[in-house]
DNA sequence: ATAGGTTTTGTCAAGCTTTTGTACAT
DNA sequence: ATGTACAAAAGCTTGACAAAACCTAT
């Protein structure tokens, strides 16, 4: 690695946009940087201190302070530094399991994979791949139907036992659902709980929800978000009418591979295209810059 | 327990819907209440004296003198008098809490009766009748949609969290779907929890599952027992000749209210016409007679 | 992980929408919280102070006075404080429960591991190890006979409410007991847990079981197993012949710290060396392949 | 039910300190 | 490039205040 220094100051602040000044004073004060020198002097930064700088930003914007901020872009390997591997068999695993028909087994592999990373990670990159990809094998043929009800099942059951409580609360308030016909809603599951996780209340309506029940519930309950998911665009077409009257009832998010810009924008409704944990926290930082912009 | 006081006497009269002076009065009066006091001398209320004032007001409503009432709410000895009181009033909490999709309430009136009761009897005595109720209500228009999607997912979690590791074990073995088109399978989660609490080892497929799989899974997992169930006869009837295969390569049960004497017979199945609780012991029961027997 | 605090009051304030002012007033007035100090004199809080705050705003909109709020969330803590570490997290927040007397919040802890992980591993990582601990500090006297017993009684009490209805079914028999004088019977129970899983049948006679009695029910019942399990050696040798003698009326296994291969040989029993749920994994795939054996 | 006094609790202000981005002299 | 200075933003503590909620007694 060891990555020789090349970078000289200035080019540093224009990749990274801070000032010169603040690159040396985070520096001095946080030992954030360590650059090699030139014979005459200059400092010379390498790849890696880009990240570093990149990850300070980050943490700031995340509304830390920055002495905190440093001492976080500092730790780096950081928190699943180790997880690769971990990650890789488990995954492996899994499929083997569900394969199987071996639900104790499927049990323990989550158990160990929550036990050692973060929420977030396991949905990330465990749960939510194997779902695709199982969605594939099942398109391709590869994966009995009996597999994959086993496996949705399984999946569901533990979800919904990571979200308990996921009603209550005193932050901001989602209400979630599937339009009619539509009965995927793993994902749609695995997006509550990164939205929980941010501090969110979960109303969970979940599959086959007329959309005339969701509007009465949007006027009643006033969210701060609806999130409609769907497989496909024929759910969302069929019923785009009723979405877009829906969208004058509450902030409305389009979510799911049924979405795309076009029906959301029909719909007057945003566009959700990331995978659920960058959504929720895409939708957490908006949430939060609107109620600051308002003060 | 001794859940020391908590509400004050505002919040007691937004409960129970009971003016603030009345209540005073009704202390005062027939020492109806004794609440504890803060530093500053505020009445601090218990769960108990919410039930304590509801009583009073339901003997009111019944035609009592207030003084009457009062000693009668007082007599009740006061929280969960016998299991029958329980019961009956978690029912009513269950309800309550779904009709205003409060999770945390409803959480808490399962975590309660758990912890109180018996699996099979909160089943039996809770969880089944107020699915029952609800697709009732929901039949004749008075539980929106939205509700009982609320409720349905709810339940299911919790169910689902009930028999994590259900597929592990030594017991008897037993396969449980639905149908296709079928989407109602609640009833057949408790029959599973109602069988694993029995010994058995459930494999479950669930929703909406081709007779196709279902009998591929039978021939190759060979279980003790298949149990197919269905809310309405139509299901079954349209993959009767199926079914009928399915019979040939496992031991068929058909349950639910679409499953009646005639369907089972024509498919070469047993019909499973109770609730779940006593089904489930009635197949455990024969399998122990069977095994006996061949000995 | 130790999640040292990194929020300043303000990036709090933002992040639970409760002002600055209130804040610093709910650490005055009620101790709410308890941050780090930065050098300068900063609070700087944890992501834990979050899930306080919030569990706080919860029992506010739920009515509570502010007084009251406050005390339940520090005794209940909050619903999801931040992703991190799941079972790390609940093991630190089981002992200072423990250590505080705090039922609620020690139920509250248990009911969301049950909720997001399967029993064997709540057993395993947490319960467990955290018997063991108890054990060790309460040798070494860092941990008060009141506190021992607490925490004793009170895993005893949700143990046995997880076993509800263990007595029944059809799966393999098991009969279990301490032998006389052992009053641990904490691991033995979860021992119980972790075969009841499995589809085991359980009958439990505890404590202190006297020889004759054992030997007696044995008899009787013909259990698939017998397993007796003692903290320290001289429980098992003061009844050596004894403990041979029931090995011949059903198959015996020993258990616990005071058990050892010379014990079980003497005694003509098998000896469970590992934890309770691996044992149990073991036992049931033993039992399995015996009776395949015997077809 | 009203009147008159008390407690609780969210908010604000004043005066001072710490943190942090930027500026400037050497 | 370095070291120092500076000012805005964010925090700290103490103390006070007023509206809402509650009290007792009539």
């Amino acid at each position: 690695m060891a990555e020789a220094g090349h970078l000289r100051i200035g080019e540093l602040s224009r990749r990274t946009g801070t000032s010169v000044d603040l690159l040396r004073a985070w520096e001095k004060r946080y030992g954030l940087l360590d650059p090699d020198r030139s014979d005459g002097g200059f400092r010379l930064y390498s790849d890696e201190d880009v990240g570093r700088v990149r990850a300070m930003q980050a943490h700031l914007a995340d509304g830390l302070a920055a002495a905190e901020a440093a001492r976080r872009a500092l730790e780096i390997g950081g928190p699943e530094a180790g997880g690769g591997n971990l990650i890789e068999q488990s995954r492996r695993e899994l499929a083997d399991a569900f394969a199987g028909f071996a639900e104790g087994r499927a049990n323990a592999v989550l158990d160990r994979l929550l036990g050692a990373l973060s929420l977030d990670t396991v949905l990330v990159e465990v749960v939510l791949p194997y779902l695709h990809e199982l969605g594939e094998a099942w398109a391709r043929g590869d994966a009995s139907v009996a597999q994959e009800h086993f496996a949705s099942n399984f999946v569901r059951g533990r979800l919904f036992g990571l979200g308990r409580g996921w009603g209550e609360g005193a932050g901001p308030h989602a209400l979630l659902a599937c339009p009619p016909r539509e009965q995927h809603d793993l994902g749609l599951i695995a997006f509550g709980l990164a939205l929980r996780n941010r501090g969110w209340r979960i109303t969970y309506l979940g599959q086959d929800t007329p959309l005339s029940t969701l509007e009465q519930e949007a006027r009643e309950l006033q969210p701060d978000r609806v999130v409609v998911a769907a497989s496909t665009p024929e759910r969302l077409e069929d019923v785009l009418a009723d979405i877009a009257k829906l969208a004058q009832a509450a902030p409305l998010s389009l979510a799911g591979v049924g979405a795309s810009p076009e029906l959301a924008a029909k719909a007057g409704a945003t566009l959700l295209e990331g995978d659920p944990v960058s959504e929720a926290e895409r939708l957490t930082r908006e949430l939060r810059a609107g109620a600051r912009s308002r003060t």
